[in-house]
DNA sequence: GTGGTATTATAAAATATTTTGATAACAACA
DNA sequence: TGTTGTTATCAAAATATTTTATAATACCAC
């Protein structure tokens, strides 16, 4: 069976259309109607039912069974383009979320120049959520991650390496800016400036003000941890963040006594269907010793 | 990319030989050749070394990725086969260990025939071992599994429905015969009957020796209560088994003192990527309805 | 070494499959 | 009633796969 057949019909239980599936493909009409009849035949089931009279077309049961399959087969194999490319241009691609990138990327970033390993690296930058996702679909060979619970997913293979608290930052014109230490709660009427959502940091962040009931007044999201210390320092808004980010004048960082706190876990994780290279082996002994304890 | 030349070479790495792959898919051996050099070209990458020298074929790293990827894919082929042939059918295929069978299977059966729904089931007897292992590959569409742990797997919804403790039972002339409850330790050195090891009844029985540090003497072992407990009736052994088993004359049932035994807990199974037919939701729903509480 | 065996590769021919172009069939809608 | 937007049919063309026949290579036994 040809996997086109299955692009096709998958493409076919979104668009719901024949001709505009060949249209997307690139091909003539006719050649979507063989396919379907091709899969029909094959798989000995009507897989979708032309009704021309309420202009619609539906998936049979059947059709349903074999899209949810056809999914998974056509991740599987652009996973594995994906995963042979890098191999044979000796290339690891490796999700480090900004933050992560910052403070741990340049402790191995020596070591991995002297083993000539690092022109063979391609980092991909986004939060940790996305990028975990974008390891499942073969995006990546590795990634740094980090996550407020141990991570663990039937597909991947995750180990951890290091724990930081969470920690309150301020301007030095804030109100708390002398206190050492605050508790989550005294923040409930506080403007706050926090990353996108697609980073960790929010998981916990939502975990406290859950907790302590109350709907934080977020002024402004950013990706990147500069520019959040700025507004920071400016007085903007306060923030929630581990003391991995770069040091900044003209903010204070305040404790949180709050039992039982979120900690911001970083684990190296790669799927456990990937086959590691020597290359990537390498890399990972190399972050195993270095970033470890 | 056409299917079967995945076929051939998953074939290829199990048997490193490209005549043999040819005999077995009943094909001429240049079709081996030409299949895996289309891969090698679609992939860009060489997947298999011919190495005539040392008379052995090894798989490169780029072969065994795709060799993983593979796997998957013609698995989830097969399945999609088996569904849909099931959903044309309408057949469910519901996998039952037998003393599952033994005692929940009658009390569905009255009702499932009065929904005109028995004619329709097909069970697959197994061990619960087995069956979940085949449940994953497909082989059926729903079972009902013991465990001793609630069942928890990426890709199987699993609802729990009953709990049983595990028992000793023991001949009536057995020394403990007249004795309502013994500890596991006290056992040391009797002789066991038991299940073949694909039944769950063997991870809690492991564990009660592992715990109490011997070695179990297991005379012999079968798939068949009514063996097991017919060679307890006539003294041969003792038996480690729930109470869901039938009763038995000559036979003394003891209650196990230890702290935190481990359970049977039986379970409704089936895979998470399975779209159920109406059919097999309202075997869902008698299941339900009869098993639970 | 020579001949035999087992293995994989190559090239051309034979088959099989897929796609196309042209057109039909159908229903909705203005 | 004609127009539009659909999907299906069919034969021809274009592609892809498999086979047949044979070559190339290395091992092994004598």
């Amino acid at each position: 069976m040809n996997t086109k057949d299955l692009a096709y019909f998958q493409e076919l239980t979104i668009q719901k259309n024949f001709s505009k599936v060949a249209e997307i493909f690139e091909v003539r009409q006719p050649t979507i109607t063989t396919a379907i009849q091709r899969l029909e035949a094959e798989f000995g089931a009507q897989l979708v039912i032309r009704d021309r009279v309420h202009h619609s077309l539906t998936i049979t049961p059947s059709g349903q069974q074999l899209a949810e399959h056809a999914i998974r087969i056509l991740r599987d194999l652009s996973m594995a383009h994906q995963e042979i490319q890098n191999l044979v241009q000796n290339q690891i691609s490796l999700g480090l979320p900004p933050i992560i990138e910052n403070y741990y990327f340049p402790k191995i970033a020596a070591k991995l120049k002297a083993k000539r390993l690092l022109r063979n690296i391609i980092t991909v930058e986004g939060g940790s959520v996305d990028l975990r996702k974008g390891l499942l679909a073969g995006n990546m060979d590795m990634a740094l991650l980090g996550s407020i619970e141990p991570l663990s997913y039937a597909n991947l293979m995750a180990d951890e390496f290091d724990r930081h608290p969470f920690y309150i930052f301020v301007s030095k014109n804030h109100p708390l800016a002398d206190r050492k230490r605050v508790f989550f709660n005294e923040l409930r009427h506080d403007d706050f400036v926090l990353f996108e959502n697609s980073f960790v940091h929010n998981q916990a962040f939502n975990k406290l003000t859950r907790r302590n009931h109350f709907r934080p007044d977020v002024v402004f999201r950013s990706n990147d941890t500069h520019i959040i210390m700025k507004l920071v320092a400016q007085n903007v808004g306060i923030t929630y963040l581990t003391d991995i980010v770069d040091h900044q004048d003209n903010v204070v960082r305040l404790e949180l006594m709050d039992e039982e706190q979120p900690e911001f876990i970083t684990s190296i994780v790669y799927r456990t269907s990937h086959i590691l290279t020597p290359a990537q082996l390498q890399l990972l002994t190399i972050m195993h010793a270095t970033l470890k304890g």
